[in-house]
DNA sequence: GGAAGGCGCGTTATATCGTAACGGCACGGC
DNA sequence: GCCGTGCCGTTACGATATAACGCGCCTTCC
């Protein structure tokens, strides 16, 4: 598992093989990948960046779609219930999840010069927030955990301006 | 370093500890502690659980204060910048600090049952954080990490109930 | 003493994010 | 046919957050 956004890659081929497994876990799952929640989700894979839901629905309408928030906020609730997308807390907004299918705890950075946000792997930050949890008796459902800086091509920006 | 919150404590002098350390910090580096920022404080502090800004708002108001959502963001904001309380994303919702004075990245525990909110240890969840950023070459500025679950007294009521 | 600037705050208005609630339509089961 | 379920359109609204302007009180600096 290795963390795109920060790293060169064939952007269309990201996309198109993020929605054939959305197309085929919601096969396998009897779920509905319906016209829009497919195109909210490639709205959100056309960028490795959190995109606002009026930010989603200003593109739909610009498609021509008369198109309402509670349209929109509809489809990211699928998309996010389901593990193709995932909210940024911090942000208030939606990324496409970067591996799709895979259980996983979602960890994230967010870079705060170019708004790059990466899915990183997360098995050792989970295991240590169980544990300072279980100290505590704490049973946990759910985590947020969004590291923001700077990401490696904003550093070297940084050092040459 | 203990998480206040799931346990027994005298409330009343936890209150009033925070106040004085926040005044402390203040009187040591400058900051102004002006009535507002006080009085919001105690709010917060009067809870163990993170409250909206716009619940702040109505408590300053039943106190029959004129404040309008400004005068409380900017308290908050001076409180949150100063680290004598942290804002939790995931409940856009705003807690005391348990441990004002002493420099740490926070980490908290949200108990979705009582909505009680504990600071925790998070030393091995940072150090993890920063372990797999570095990985990717990011550089991590600030973070964010809150587990959402049952404490152990919700889980207790659970049981019995 | 008075100009200049910083800071805290009041106030108005507005931006941004998110949801409740109702109704229509399509599809499948019985 | 009739009903339940799921998806979507639509209207209206609620919740969260900030921009922008101006005032008063300091301190600084000359």
């Amino acid at each position: 598992m290795d963390a795109l956004g920060f790293t060169e890659h064939d952007h269309q081929h990201c996309i198109s093989e993020a929605l054939r497994t959305a197309e085929q876990t919601c096969a396998d799952q009897g779920l509905q990948l319906t016209a829009q929640r497919r195109r909210v989700l490639e709205i959100l894979l056309g960028e490795h960046r959190a995109m606002g839901a009026y930010e989603v629905l200003d593109v739909l309408r610009a498609e021509g779609l008369a198109a309402q928030p509670p349209t929109v906020y509809r489809a990211l609730d699928f998309l996010v219930g389901n593990g193709f997308a995932h909210k940024i807390e911090r942000l208030n907004a939606f990324v496409a999840c970067a591996h799709p299918g895979e259980r996983h705890a979602p960890a994230f950075l967010i870079c705060s010069d170019c708004g790059t946000v990466a899915e990183m792997p997360s098995r050792e930050i989970a295991q240590a927030v169980r544990g300072a949890a279980a100290t505590l008796e704490f049973d946990v459902a759910r985590m947020v955990i969004e590291a923001e800086g700077c990401c490696p091509e904003c550093r070297a920006a940084r050092a040459a301006g």
